[in-house]
DNA sequence: TAGAATAATGAACGGTGTTCATTTATGGAG
DNA sequence: CTCCATAAATGAACACCGTTCATTATTCTA
């Protein structure tokens, strides 16, 4: 068949997208194959590749849609919160919810590809999107705990690669092993000595 | 040809291992392929299943290897460090210094390999190895800055995991863009702040 | 020296991403 | 209403991938 038109050029990437998160969300990133995506929306794998040039594109869109829900995720947590430290907490806190609740989408989007030596340059929006997420930490710590502007970048950036580590390692069965405790026991254990010692 | 006995059982095992570590240096996990891998050591690829039950076995036992190197940098850059908090700093150098001068190693070490959903145990010298890696960190926060035992316990985690998160996002060439500060200032930063706030 | 044991092979299977000539349904023009 | 240009979907094909295993060639043993 061909110009069978069911879906419209925008439908058809939605239908593609969301298909492929499914896979993502029930079998992580090694389910998501051409065929297999193909065979879930109806088409045939040739298809997909007049809408995203690669998979690997399609991964990136995906990767971008995840970012955005994080985005959302910790938005929506913290923004009622009293401007004191406590919304620091719920800000941290929120980041590795997020992750666990979305462990396939959250390890997709961070996982080392790497494909051969070509560092994949990332769209800016997709850019755009991670800053976002270290300025909204930014801010918080300015607005909460009266960082000035320099400190709080440097906080923020710290405070990120923490938590992102904390989410690994508490993420990543493998390392079950080491006895790690719940992650907001490790967060209150470093929000309050980290940060306090500004506070102060 | 076959029974050529060039090698013994273990040199042939040894051959593998180094001609694959070779190719994981030069191309990353993605370059590592059964065949790539057959046509550097001179044999054929189901020689290499005569020795390694998979590919997965093999490259297990590598990060086992790497673990190992990880190991014994971390010792040799500290053991003769006087017994304060300079020794605990110089223990976090070591991790981030030995992932950045072992890049392609150390991703493959952890990268979230989950293939389906079988959580692949891993074999108990090798999660004896992460351990040791926790201890020393442990030994060192007693020996140094009078850590009673489980607050060391604790602290050598976190401390883990913020060292890792740190190595992860300074590492991550797409992550290049959150302009992060060099990987020891932000440890200087960490550690002055959270530690301290214990040892005053 | 004959035969058993074993190391290495390489063809084959089912999987992957990707390309592209071909086919086919449709929207519009005559 | 018919025809055709256009666009959409196909599916066969290519070059890879990990893995298996009957076969072959070599060495060791008796």
């Amino acid at each position: 068949m061909a110009r069978r038109k069911d879906h419209t050029p925008e439908q058809l990437k939605t239908l593609i997208r969301s298909a492929a998160e499914k896979l993502i969300y029930k079998k992580g990133l090694q389910g998501l194959t051409a065929r297999a995506l193909a065979q879930e929306i109806g088409y045939t794998p040739g298809t997909i590749y007049n809408t995203y040039q690669d998979m690997d594109a399609l991964i990136t869109d995906i990767n971008y849609e995840t970012l955005g829900r994080l985005y959302q995720f910790c938005q929506e947590r913290v923004y009622d919160l009293p401007m004191d430290f406590s919304k620091v907490r719920a800000l941290a806190y929120a980041y590795v919810d997020f992750a666990h609740k979305n462990q396939r989408a959250w390890e997709s989007v961070f996982a080392t590809a790497h494909k051969g030596d070509k560092t994949p340059r990332l769209p800016k929006d997709y850019q755009q999107r991670i800053l976002s997420l270290f300025e909204h930490i930014e801010i918080t710590l300015k607005e909460c705990l009266n960082f000035p502007s320099d400190r709080a970048r440097i906080t923020a950036r710290l405070m990120w690669a923490c938590l992102h580590g904390i989410t690994v390692l508490t993420l990543d069965g493998r390392l079950k092993l080491v006895g790690v405790e719940e992650p907001h026991e490790m967060i209150d254990d470093l929000l309050t000595k980290y940060l306090h010692h500004d506070v102060r």
